[in-house]
DNA sequence: TACAAATATATGTACATACATTTAATGTAC
DNA sequence: GTACATTAAATGTATGTACATATATTTGTA
């Protein structure tokens, strides 16, 4: 559907703030979309996030710094995030020898297998960008990346 | 920036999950730098987001249910965030006499004036949807609009 | 009319975000 | 080596999101 209906606003001031809404809106359908699929295995969208970049460095430990570098959204609370995973034995933390300001935090044979069995959703009918073809989303990857150009 | 790059991440299953992670990323990038923008205001995006809907009623009260239609989060809670537009006097809330369920809420003329000292800034660099084309901009719009195509 | 279903809004709770502050450990200048 | 700045993580607080439930009102129907 086009933006203009999903939200009953006919006019814009431009094609730019129609991007720009279509952007956050867009971006909401598919984190919306997302979530649903995941509530089943009890993990929110940020804490699957974190269990993916700690599979990404596993069986290395990551620390907090590192999670939030590569977190998608980079404002948001890693520490606490990191607690609920801890609360499930999806993920450890430890005080690290070297620099005891730091800790390593590392994700359990426990947290591996769930993210297995999310794979197995994902490995199906994907992220939600399903009714693009391959150029396209390649195209979308070139324009989202030019807005970011600083 | 390329999304490889902003998240540290090289290697994505897809090019369609790359798009995903893009037009989330992209999202938070833009949301970010205009909520630092409004900053100075003393609201939030999703208040601002709030008032302008109301502006387009303007003169006219909007119920409620009219302001989740049209907000682009339409999940979250308008009632709370009306709350908090209430305390500061930017808007009114009072019962509707013809259907005692639904409440008329209204632009008040000191959010009217807010609204107006936002939009000098807006109207300036605008949206943060700087680096495109218009063409381009366009384009982007079709790919998004095609994405939520159920 | 009576009464169940639908509608509009508000509220409770868990989680997350945004941003400031705190605490502890490390690095560095003198 | 003490003093001060820097860094890493945790914590506090206000706001917002997601979802379930509650409350009041209206609508539909037997």
């Amino acid at each position: 559907m086009k933006i203009e209906e999903e939200i009953k606003q006919s006019v814009f001031k431009s094609e730019y703030q129609k991007a720009y809404i279509n952007v956050v809106y867009t971006s909401g359908y598919l984190q919306q979309a997302q979530s649903t699929l995941f509530k089943p295995f009890g993990v929110t969208l940020p804490q699957y996030n974190i269990l993916r970049i700690l599979r990404g460095q596993y069986p290395k430990p990551a620390t907090i710094s590192l999670l939030i570098e590569r977190m998608l959204d980079k404002t948001s609370n890693a520490s606490r995030i990191v607690d609920k995973l801890e609360a499930k034995g999806l993920v450890t933390r430890k005080q690290c020898p070297s620099d005891r300001r730091t800790v390593d935090v590392l994700i359990t044979e426990k947290g591996l297998q769930l993210l297995e069995q999310m794979d197995s959703l994902e490995g199906g009918k994907g992220t939600g960008i399903t009714n693009l073809s391959e150029d396209e989303a390649a195209q979308l990857n070139l324009l989202l990346d030019k807005i970011r150009n600083k």
